[in-house]
DNA sequence: CCTGGGATATTTTTT
DNA sequence: ATATCCCAGG
């Protein structure tokens, strides 16, 4: 390519950022603060290897955090070269291994056709185990254990070994053994879980050098991004990958890492300097995202943490307008209060709703903000939560794609073998599971031998002929017609639509929309993808994140949790729930101070999203679940902002009647450093107020007992007369 | 032996 | 508020 169009590249970066770009040989190590253009860096790199001709595209390894950041960097790519010139190898770790596993699947004895296990698959494993090892059902807690060998994979430790390590009695009574039954199921299905993509594209290399060394010739150059957040595995692989050509860069903030509690390994980048000791280092330092109030006010929060290096991130857009803290007596309230702010901001700074953001610790709160957002009829959307593919009707259709593909997978077998009804029960699957141990063969093949099986009965074996039939005939068929083809027919002959249009509810409805939606997703991936396979698809879907399916085009408000935002911007942000308990949350107090500090770091990777304006909110009361409701003491974030830049405003009373009223008093916040010391501030019910319960309807409180949560209540209600309530058991809303 | 209704337990963040 | 579990009816 041309010199002017390579000097013309150069020119839009930074001398910091330009000699990251051109230092293309050898190991680079580059630490870029919050908003200081670090994709930036990356695409650049990128453009630049292909414009100077120093690599092919295929030659080129990119790896990013999420499918959305991959799709992002291939688009500024093209945008730079104009087109024609997109690297292949953009994406997750987990894509990018899961399709080079897809690829030599069989030299490491199972086949491509692998189905990817999520973590509700995982959880089903370990509780199926929990019964069949005769564990005590009451006392393992099956998220515990996933956890315990989600860790112990991501630093390759197996069955064996972990067994030998087992020091207390819960590792070597309960997860060791289950850990060994999870593996075994696993290879029985022919499934991998994400842990596996990693682990096992490292047992490949291992097992396999001539397939580590074809990789290792292909990918020149290799580059990472949010390095902070990766784990042992992941930091193998690259080491594997780079050892030929050596031009690994890295990119990644310390006081940005938030993925500890999935293995992810800061050790990481302290060990890059000690595996590679020429590897060059560069700081970027310009924060070019935010005004100088927001990031000074984020960097006094982050100073507080004792484990990171020290750095100082710099602006020149001086000045801008404090950081807002919001303190509502409810959540309820403070959901209003958003929204009223953004009603404010429209109008004052003539914004789109699509330049707010509102974030918050746990999926769990955006349901009030959503309620306040839908009241004030504003546009939004929300990443994560109650995900698509997690929808009841949504699995059952992908179980069954998945077990076209893999009839292994007995997993999804089990879950579609009597949807729609056909007649079969429990007892049915039981003693076919029964057949299928005893004569060591999956629960398929037991199936498919139901006639000669005298303990089934007639219409379960019709049911069952039936099942085998269809999922043959589109097993066959899988190498003929596209995945929009089978997904059609199948949802067609299985009669889903009808079913849900029958039952005429609205419930029904909205299944019977996602279904529409799910095969609408389907033609659209056959239409975009070259190669459109339905084990394709099912990859996709498995290896989707959250913030993959946002529309960051909608004019909307976007709703999510902090970790979520990671790698966003947005004019202006709304950090909700800054409670002791909720943010930081209570098991990170619990637990050592490094969970604190990456709760603070969280709480920095959530302000730094912001451009021009921050808003910090909380709630004295909010309900846990539907009826417990906590009282809290602000978070002790708010309490290390530097002073300078923050403006407090209150509420004074209840709301509506004559608006809210403020005080701005900083001292309002003074330490209250414990979460629930309980000190008996103003509740929402007192005598005369009016309430809601959902069953009794609306009434008057005559007497109040008892403190906290169990606080009694005597109401006078309209329809239903004087009942006495305990606010723990019921959940009565304030009016 | 299957189905459906009601009771019960469960929420940290996610590839 | 939702998913899973348990029991009674068909």
């Amino acid at each position: 390519m041309a010199r002017q169009a390579i000097e013309k590249l150069l020119a839009d970066l930074n001398d910091e950022q330009r000699r990251a770009v051109v230092h293309t040989e050898g190991p680079v190590l580059v630490l870029a603060g919050a908003g200081s253009g670090k994709t930036r860096v990356l695409t650049y790199r990128i453009a630049y290897l292909l414009a100077t001709g120093a690599a092919q595209p295929h030659e080129i390894l990119a790896m990013t955090f999420t499918n959305k950041a991959a799709e992002e960097m291939k688009r500024r790519v093209e945008e730079l070269l104009g087109g024609g010139q997109t690297p292949r190898w953009i994406g997750t770790f987990h894509s990018i291994f899961a399709r080079i596993l897809r690829r030599e699947a069989e030299r490491l004895g199972f086949s491509r056709d692998f189905a990817i296990y999520d973590e509700t698959d995982q959880l089903s494993v370990i509780k199926q185990g929990i019964r069949d090892l005769q564990l005590s059902e009451s006392a393992v807690e099956p998220k515990a254990v996933r956890h315990a060998i989600s860790q112990a994979k991501s630093v390759l430790i197996f069955p064996d070994e972990f067994e030998r390590r087992a020091g207390d009695p819960w590792r070597r009574d309960v997860v060791s053994p289950l850990y060994r039954y999870y593996q075994r199921f696993l290879r029985e299905n022919n499934a991998l879980d994400f842990d596996d993509l990693l682990v096992n594209a490292i047992l490949l290399f291992e097992q396999c050098p001539d397939v580590l060394q074809s990789y290792q010739e292909r990918f020149r150059y290799i580059l990472v991004d949010e390095y902070q957040d990766t784990n042992r595995a992941q930091y193998l692989l690259l080491k594997l990958l780079s050892s030929r050509h050596r031009n690994l860069c890295v990119v990644g903030d310390d006081d940005q890492s938030i993925y500890g509690w999935r293995g992810a390994d800061i050790r990481n980048i302290l060990d890059f300097q000690k595996d590679f000791p020429d590897c060059a280092i560069y700081r970027l330092e310009r924060n070019y995202r935010s005004t100088e109030v927001i990031l000074n006010a984020a960097n006094s929060v982050i100073a507080k943490n004792k484990h990171r290096w020290d750095k100082r991130l710099w602006t020149d857009r001086a000045g801008g307008e404090k950081v807002t803290v919001v303190h509502a007596l409810t959540a309820e309230d403070e959901a209003r209060r958003v929204v009223e702010l953004i009603e404010a901001e429209v109008y004052r700074h003539k914004r789109g709703f699509k330049d707010f953001a509102i974030l918050y610790r746990t999926n769990a709160q955006s349901r009030v903000l959503e309620q306040a957002l839908q009241q004030a009829g504003i546009a939004y959307e929300i990443v994560g939560g109650v995900r698509f593919f997690e929808r009841k009707e949504i699995k059952d259709v992908l179980s069954y794609l998945r077990v076209v593909c893999n009839p292994l997978d007995t997993f999804s077998l089990r879950r579609i073998v009597n949807f729609p009804p056909r007649g079969i029960g429990q007892v049915t699957i039981a003693r076919l599971e029964e057949v299928a141990r005893t004569q060591g063969i999956p629960l398929f093949e037991a199936m498919r031998r139901v006639e000669s099986l005298p303990e089934i009965g007639a219409a379960a074996k019709r049911g069952i002929r039936n099942l085998v039939e269809t999922i043959e005939r589109f097993h066959q068929l899988r190498g003929e017609l596209s995945a929009a083809e089978i997904a059609t027919a199948l949802v067609d002959e299985l009669g889903i639509r009808q079913l849900y249009k029958e039952a005429g509810t609205e419930e029904a409805r909205d299944r019977l929309n996602n279904i529409d939606e799910l095969l609408y997703s389907i033609a659209m991936f056959c239409r975009t993808e070259e190669e459109a396979s339905l084990e394709r698809y099912l990859e996709q879907v498995a290896l989707l994140a959250d913030i993959d399916s946002w529309d960051d085009r909608a004019n909307a408000v976007t709703l999510m949790t902090l970790h979520s935002a990671k790698g966003l911007e947005f004019p202006v942000v709304f950090i909700t729930g800054l409670e002791e308990g909720l943010f930081p949350l209570r098991t990170s107090l619990e637990g050592d101070l490094r969970e604190l500090e990456e709760e603070r770091r969280l709480f920095y990777v959530g302000a730094t999203r912001a451009k021009e304006k921050l808003y910090l909110t909380l709630a004295t009361y909010r309900r846990r679940w539907s009826t417990e409701e906590v009282q809290s003491q602000p978070s002790r974030f708010l309490l290390e902002i530097d002073e300078r830049y923050v403006e407090v405003e209150r509420a004074e009373s209840f709301g509506r009647r004559g608006g809210l009223r403020y005080a701005a008093r900083r001292e309002e916040f003074e330490p209250v450093v414990r979460y629930d010391g309980g000190s008996p501030g103003a509740s929402p019910f007192f005598e005369g107020r009016r309430v809601r319960h959902p069953s009794f309807g609306e009434g008057i409180i005559l007497r109040v007992s008892g403190q906290g949560e169990r606080m009694r209540l005597t109401i006078l209600f309209d329809e239903f007369g004087e009942k006495t309530l305990v606010l723990k058991y019921a959940p009565i809303q304030p009016l």
